[in-house]
DNA sequence: CTGAAAGCGCTTACAG
DNA sequence: CTGAAAGCGCTTACAG
């Protein structure tokens, strides 16, 4: 890891300083209990000799790591880039670094990279959605580990969780499409099994439909991975029925824009021909011809807010925050409304 | 970090075996060199009491973390995303877990991090672009901590770097450009301040035009961050001088992205009106219409490539490989041929 | 092949 | 306010 002949160590400060180690310690991680002139002559001698604290003594001797893990389900798209960086620049504020593992949405996965963070010292955990193996849970529990689940908000769940509700902000998508007089709803969902959200808000189609007196049961539904390609796929699929939909509405942005290219190489022209819609509001909803309707998310406020309620529990100063963020419908082109 | 009654030691798996530490600290870390009755009784207790090494420990006794820290200028865009997720895979299959952090393209924040990421005992650093304050090369060096540069190929460096040629490959891209009669070329580049990438794509810029006759003096260029929203502004600065170019050239996607925003917002129509290109080929510059030209870089690859050349070094087998990957003009509907 | 013991570089009661 | 010293949980020459 390092040359001894050349890093510093806390002796070496001490000795610099003439003082013991436990002084130079103090200056580092208590100042206060420590007089100006001794703190500023070991300062001096810390500033002289570049000295870094040697971070594997000090977890050992501290038990702690100043270190917060997240395990998002995928880096490739930006569903979660925006609200993790809020994550990560809070974090940073308050002295903590960010350690990011991905697990492309798959449970195994994700279990292992739990494991390898906590390994390595995390002294408390992100992860996304709530879903998941009981003994995951236990595991962190028999640990002491706080973990935070974020993208939800799930106050019955005994866990603390920082996010919106994505059944209701679905339904309230729904209820704005069928308001607009769609009544032929068709489906592009991510994968529901093992994925909360994905699940939540297909739901929040049905609850729209059923207190509309439209059949849920009759809704033509595609679950696909969330890739665009798939999108694209899945909405060719679904203008191929003999019922044609009037508007196919998508679990998420990603696949609302697979949608859109799906459109357009059928030769479709979205809205006049057919209305889509999407979830997340992340900057490709813009980015489209036409503009994206969905669902905005506060990713940035979630992600501060999710780093806030972990450093609370990392640090002992409450058991936990729920949060519940509030999303918005954001109307946009893609939309058509039928009743003009 | 954990609660002591309930997390066993290598101390009470030695006493469960009946043999002493070292002989259990051998069986996890070099079997061959325990026998097999002892090794099989140890490695019974070690499942009896879960046991897990404790990662400070470990780190401190043994000098290694089997980390590997990446900062990356931002996590909001997707620029680095696919090739970090490569980086990150081939990491997890040698037994190796990253650790990101983003400095905001802000030199003095990459430094923090880079400190941060070391004093946490990275095992090595990958770091994007090479341009940096020689200071600190000579503080990982001081400490022997290998570090490798991607996303760019500089074999005259002196540093191990994994990527493509930014000059080259962007001088490429306007050849074609000129070769399809453009002679008004503007440009939209990122700042190239301490972000040697950008330096080199605009001088393969002018490379291109003084190459074919064309003064590069009279080039006009704005420099923005890597935004999209910069890029619709920058264009239509570009757009109101009054020799209007034929084709706006950007310094990578998201800038191109803008542009094209910038276009539609003033009402002109792309490439009819004026061409627009890119630079990274990344998901974005498919997504959007027309299609842009780019280009291309092997992303996956480039991270692939950068984990096997960083755990090298991190091992010793090597003192580190220059690797140069190959870009290639990508060709879409966003550039005008105007010789046809 | 195995063990006793030193040492890795910190932090933190406990005294003073 | 400061210091001496124990201890955190491992790894690894050094013996045997």
């Amino acid at each position: 890891m390092s040359d001894l002949r050349t890093v510093p160590t806390l002796d070496d400060v001490a000795r610099a300083a003439g003082v013991s180690t436990a002084t130079v310690s103090r200056c580092l991680n208590s100042p206060e209990r420590v007089v100006e002139q001794t703190r500023k002559r070991v300062m001096a001698a810390v500033e002289a000799l570049g000295y870094t604290p040697n971070f594997g003594a000090r977890v050992m001797a501290a038990k702690r790591t100043f270190t917060i893990g997240a395990i998002i389900p995928t880096m490739e798209n930006a569903i979660f880039a925006r609200g993790l960086q809020a994550f990560q620049e809070e974090l940073h504020t308050r002295g903590y670094t960010l350690l990011v593992a991905s697990s492309a949405y798959q449970p195994k996965i994700e279990e292992e990279q739990i494991r390898s963070l906590v390994a390595r010292g995390a002294d408390g955990l992100l992860l996304i959605g709530h879903d998941r193996d009981p003994s995951v849970y236990q595991y962190l529990k028999a640990r002491s580990i706080p973990v935070l689940s974020a993208w939800v908000y799930l106050p019955e769940s005994g866990q603390p969780t920082v996010g919106f509700d994505n059944r209701q902000s679905m339904r309230a998508l729904a209820q704005q499409v069928i308001d607009f007089g769609h009544q032929k709803i068709a489906v592009i969902s991510g994968i529901t099994k093992g994925n909360d959200r994905a699940a939540a808000r297909l739901a929040g189609l049905r609850d729209a439909l059923a207190a509309n007196g439209l059949d849920p049961k009759t809704m033509p539904v595609v679950e696909t991975p969330y890739e665009i390609e798939n999108g694209a796929v899945a909405f060719q699929t679904l203008m191929c029925a003999e019922n044609r939909p009037t508007v196919v509405m998508c679990g998420n942005d990603v696949l609302a824009v697979g949608a859109l290219r799906g459109a357009r190489d059928m030769g479709l022209s979205v809205p006049e021909d057919v209305s889509i819609t999407g979830f997340d509001d992340i900057e490709l909803a813009r980015i489209v011809t036409p503009q994206i309707t969905t669902v905005h998310v506060p990713h940035r406020e979630m992600g501060r807010k999710a780093a806030i309620a972990l450093i609370d529990m990392v640090e002992k100063r409450g058991t936990g925050d729920t949060i519940e963020l509030k999303s918005t419908v954001q109307l946009r082109d893609s939309l058509r409304d039928l009743t003009r």
